[in-house]
DNA sequence: ATAGGGAGAATGAACGTTCATTCTCGCCTG
DNA sequence: CAGGCGAGAATGAACGTTCATTCTCCCTAT
């Protein structure tokens, strides 16, 4: 399918089709939605003929599971870079900026269209949650990195912060999606203020998870 | 099949047929998402015939806005109901399990969906925003109903902890919609936890907003 | 020439909506 | 009290459109 490796030349040809054909999928499904979206219009978007697309895709469906992967995977590899950063919270704020301010709003929306969609397809069902899942993962490991650093009192709940930390991601990308004047500037920071004072053990998150490990800092894996 | 106007008894019958429809489809909704719902499966699932749905409606839009806009109002009531408590934390707190715990996890999915569809209706968008304002705007008035009674500390931010759960609320009930082993129980609690640490100041969020207005209670509107 | 990437018309199923027809019942008349 | 009339409720087949998918042919580079 791809050709010569020697020209990944001019605008964005060559690159990969099936790239152009998703950039142009996603474009369509934030305008449009998955199912008010036709084939026709990808075709269009991507300028080709509806015909040509089957080339690449076998169906519409996986036109739209190729997309909740790729973004998946995008953000995966965001995370895995600052998977050993020296200051969690600082590069933390800057993941945080990063997709909930960069971005353009549009993936929040393509977010809301992915999880509707999560609940029914199985396929897609599985990629979201995966994606939960390291996300989940990769939090609680990097807090208790920094805690295994002193940067982070020990007693507070990796797990529960992680936990709560994904919540509030999710609601801001709710939240982005849906209300047109959402101040992203000032909601992203507050939120990250909260992360920021839960991290310092400001506030407990409750009884029940207190702490089953030890504290004497031993810490890199 | 119904009888005598005098009992608007048994089962769930004469009350209303428009109400009967919303429930089908609600279910249908749930199932299948707005989109591949079908109005025969609507109809079947009301136990009525296709056509017939149209004297009640006039679109299957109207049948997905008048749902949304039904459980705007269910929730808009319950808030109604804790509008002037004695004490908010707790009622708050049951305000928080009966919806993220005791409702149906089909009330986050039809959630989800509402969503999604707002970001390009423009009606559903309306309701959707006004909701949000509302309960936005109720969540601050106790908040500072609460302060001027005395029992949260004044110095936090009504505002900001207002947007706060908001988006803890928002983010729960993805979570619920996409994680098929959501531990209500578990997150509900750790969130409704949070609440409580932020009401009682153990954190605050931000130096921005600290507060403009004084602090010498004077309360009751 | 030829292969294969691509275009775009064709296909056929699915779906929202309509409408002619049927059913149900309360009410009026004798 | 019987009989039948009429209005509103309901039915379900049919229509016209939309859309994913397929098919056929062309164009270009070798």
């Amino acid at each position: 399918m791809k050709q010569d490796a020697t020209s990944p030349l001019a605008g964005e040809p060559g690159v990969d089709r099936r790239a152009r054909i998703l950039d142009a999928a996603e474009r369509c499904f934030v305008r449009s939605g998955f199912h008010r979206t036709t084939m026709q219009d990808v075709a269009a978007e991507a300028g080709m003929s509806p015909g040509n697309l089957y080339r690449y895709f076998p169906s519409k469906d996986a036109i739209v599971e190729g997309l909740a992967e790729r973004d998946r995977c995008e953000m995966a590899a965001d995370f895995a870079a600052i998977a050993h950063a020296d200051d969690f919270m600082t590069t933390f704020r800057a993941l945080g900026r990063k997709h909930f301010q960069d971005e353009p709003r549009g993936k929040a929306i393509l977010c809301l269209e992915i999880w509707a969609e999560a609940t029914r397809n199985a396929t897609m069902g599985e990629i979201t949650r995966t994606f939960e899942r390291e996300v989940m993962g990769r939090l609680a490991a990097l807090i208790e990195e920094a805690q295994g650093r002193g940067e982070i009192p020990c007693q507070v709940d990796a797990h529960g912060i992680a936990v709560i930390i994904c919540t509030l991601g999710d609601g801001l990308f709710v939240r982005r999606a849906i209300l047109p004047d959402f101040d992203a500037e000032e909601e992203v920071g507050r939120v990250l203020h909260l992360i920021g004072a839960l991290l310092k053990g400001e506030a407990s998150l409750g009884e029940a998870n207190l702490q089953h490990e030890r504290c004497d800092a031993e810490a890199s894996s």
